[in-house]
RNA sequence: GCGGGAGUAGCUCAGUUGGUUAGAGCAUCAGCCUUCCAAGCUGAGGGUCGCGGGUUCGAAUCCCGUUUCCCGCUCCA
């Protein structure tokens, strides 16, 4: 892991929010690769679950939104943990677990049982961010910073419904901030206090849920092995009944594993109508779906594969790390998915004369605006080769004596570091039809 | 939030019991040299030693506070 964070800092993938300040504590800034890796996740994502499918609409809604959706979501009362740490023995529990829970000290016993504890009062942590709308930082004018996306879309049900025409089943998606003053964050990019997720809410008939959340399932898991995902490295966990949330009937969690060991990257959910009922009965609005064959009104079940774009980008990072002793020599090469990689390309000259570096520019410029890739003219050609590796360029193109007089360059490619002969003409073509095909390590 | 460890250049580190303008390698930049898989040559830029106080004639070095990162515990919709 060490090796990664390294490498993302050094190469611009990332860096400590506020840095010059000391740095803020579980926010990270993507940098100028970061932020194309990032973004290439988010498309995939949402050309895979939108454009692809025809059952599937986007949104996109507010972070800000009526503090009386937090109240129906059961955010507000249940997002708060009253916790007890006991000063003795470092431990900490929740105070309505305090009567089953062992003390570190003495398993035997529950905490503040016997004389070695020494306990504090009850403690509450709300995971919710809180904040004031308006100037006047009064309670009136309290609101949260929402804790994750799908609220928006459950209060939006009807407008989308409506407007967009669509019939059960159909699915509402959207890309999105969302806050949780997590007590204790971590692990670099894998729990943030702010993150942003990819959600999809999928609303289903009664009595189908079962069939669709096994169809998300497989669904959500193939998805990361066919950007790259190592499938040794990914698995499902079916939720036990007791680490269910307050909504969900069933849940799974596609899980990762990262170098801290097994980790959730994803969460499928049948959230059933919990949600469309909670709020019908506090807006008091209808949200029902009218099924004209059934001529009856009911209330969806809905499921929902909920996941983080940060722990995905770091999940394909950590995946695309590779390290190959070429003659003696150690080369970093990220192999990373075509699709997913910051830099699509990158044009060099072989060497600075000739014409070759104004040669190399033109072919800069004519890929430029169809992809984003690099120039670089600096140091021995090995040495530029390594430095596109680094950060996952799958195609190099370099200009030399040859391309002057016949206008063919070289394409190297990242994976097997072979090297072709093509025609300028045909690169625009070529890279496009090599993206698109199907890649794997 | 508790306990432990750490913070010197972009990175990895050195810096002798507190003592002159804080060093190295790599990286970066500007040249040179090179006809396809890095680390040849010349030169340059870059650090108020995490931040803030204090002790001292003098602090990267000692003391206090604070912040960030890592590990463990706790927690995690």
């Amino acid at each position: 892991m060490d090796k990664i964070v390294n490498l993302a800092k050094r190469r611009g993938f990332t860096f400590q929010s506020s840095e010059i300040y000391g740095g803020l504590n579980s926010c990270w800034d993507y940098g100028p690769l970061g932020v194309e890796l990032k973004r290439n996740v988010k498309n995939a994502w949402w050309r895979d679950m939108v454009q692809a499918r025809d059952d599937i609409v986007g949104i996109d809604c507010s972070i800000l939104m009526h503090p009386r959706v937090w109240e129906a979501s059961g955010h507000l009362a249940g997002f708060t943990d009253p916790l007890i740490d006991c000063r003795e023995c470092k431990g900490r529990f929740r105070a309505d677990h305090i009567a089953t829970a062992q003390c570190p000290l003495k398993p035997s016993k529950a905490p503040g049982q016997h004389d070695k504890c020494n306990l504090t009062e009850a403690r509450n942590f709300n995971l919710m961010f809180k904040t004031f709308m308006g100037p006047v930082e009064e309670s009136a004018s309290v609101v949260y910073m929402r804790p994750e996306t799908a609220q928006g879309i459950f209060v939006n049900f009807k407008n989308v419904q409506t407007t967009a025409r669509t019939k059960i089943p159909f699915g509402i998606a959207q890309i999105g901030k969302s806050f949780r003053n997590e007590i204790t964050p971590g692990n670099f990019l894998f729990r943030t206090r702010e993150f942003e997720q990819m959600e999809m809410e999928f609303f289903v008939k009664p009595g189908d849920d079962e069939r669709w959340f096994e169809y998300w399932m497989q669904a959500r898991l193939e998805w990361y092995a066919q950007l790259g995902i190592r499938r040794d490295k990914l698995r499902l966990r079916p939720h036990a009944a007791d680490e269910l949330a307050h909504y969900a009937k069933g849940c799974a969690d596609v899980e990762y594993e990262f170098p801290i060991g097994w980790s959730e990257l994803e969460g499928i959910a049948n959230r059933a109508d919990f949600d469309l009922k909670q709020h019908a009965e506090h807006s008091g609005k209808d949200l029902r779906f009218f099924d004209e064959e059934s001529r009856e009104h009911f209330f969806p079940y809905v499921i929902e594969p909920a996941a983080g774009a940060d722990r995905a980008t770091l999940a394909f990072l950590v995946d695309a790390y590779d390290e190959d002793i070429v003659d003696g020599e150690a080369r970093t090469v990220l192999r990373l998915h075509p699709q997913l990689a910051p830099i699509k390309a990158a044009v060099f000259p072989l060497l600075r004369k000739e014409g070759q570096p104004e040669k190399a520019r033109q072919i800069y410029d004519l890929l430029r605006p169809l992809y984003a890739v690099d120039y670089d003219q600096a140091g021995a050609i090995g040495r530029r080769y390594r430095r596109q590796d680094e950060i996952g360029t799958p195609f190099g193109i370099t200009v030399d004596h040859q391309t002057m007089t016949d206008a063919t360059v070289t394409l190297r490619e990242r994976d097997s570091m072979q090297q072709e002969r093509l025609p300028i003409d045909h690169l625009v073509g070529e890279i496009a039809q090599r993206l698109a095909r199907p890649w794997s390590r």
